[in-house]
DNA sequence: GTCCATGCAAATGCTTTGCAGCCAG
DNA sequence: CTGGCTGCAAAGCATTTGCATGGAC
């Protein structure tokens, strides 16, 4: 493996991460940086989050959108919520006896996974009710043929 | 929902999806078309395929890297193998049964999820094993605090 | 002292958009 | 006919990269 050096940045980078539960972007992990280190560079910023999932020090989030990512190693899933867009942590479902299955399924070798649930948090469900209307039915698709 | 109009470029576009195992990317989808419309245009085919997701007549993937496309609507989870990089379907594992679950645990209406598993496929591990050599022992990390 | 990492800015590459003409309904 | 769609090209934006300098070890 490559050797590192242990920049500043470096560490900062990791430490808003591992603080954070937010799943920041680039860009946020960015702004909050420049807050100890006013000179920090956004390409800095991009290179180190790199390393650092390669190092297996993050993880980085595909679910929704672009480029967020994960300070909390520990095994997780996720849930984003369809309609405030908040993104939470759950307490993973499943795990070796998941894989073992669906290895002795499909002759795949699992090294992990990643599970994301989508719907609508516990607030949203609440404001949703209170304001529960009109209902129009869905019509069929022209283009099922 | 808005009105759609049911055009030739957006015909070909869903047919190749739903012809496709591949998970075809834009810029794959956009050369296939052009066998069949040679003028079609890049921007068509990003402006259809979203509308189509919208429309829930295809699915994006959103594993591993960007835009990826699946024409198939069962319900099914994907495999990456980490080695090739080829994506496969599999069968789902589970749904209801472990949506009730989750939803029960955290107070989350849960409509649908996303499950992506990752290790080597069943080629790749075959080619590794014949030239399995050098193992070196993972080395610390130095940002382990 | 070495050479990895940084800051800065230019460059990339995927995706989106503005616009005028086109064509499905 | 009407207004949604298309091709084309320019624009957007997140991310990457080249280069000279700086700093960890």
């Amino acid at each position: 493996m490559k050797k590192t050096r242990n920049t500043r940045q470096r560490g900062i980078i990791l430490d808003i991460l591992r603080e954070s539960h937010e799943h920041p972007t680039a860009e946020i992990i960015y702004r909050d940086a420049r807050r100890v280190l006013p000179n920090i560079s956004l390409g800095t910023v991009y290179r180190n989050l790199k390393l650092l999932v390669e190092r297996g020090l993050i993880r980085e989030l595909n679910g929704r959108g672009f480029g967020r990512y994960d300070g909390n190693l520990a095994r997780h899933d996720h849930f984003t919520c369809q309609v405030c867009g908040q993104i939470s942590d759950l307490a993973a479902s499943e795990d070796r006896a998941l894989h073992r299955r669906v290895a002795a399924r499909t002759g795949f070798e699992i090294s992990h996974h990643r599970m994301e649930f989508y719907g609508r948090c516990p607030s949203c469900r609440a404001k949703a009710s209170s304001r529960a209307r009109a209902r129009k039915p869905r019509s069929r698709s022209p283009y099922t043929r």
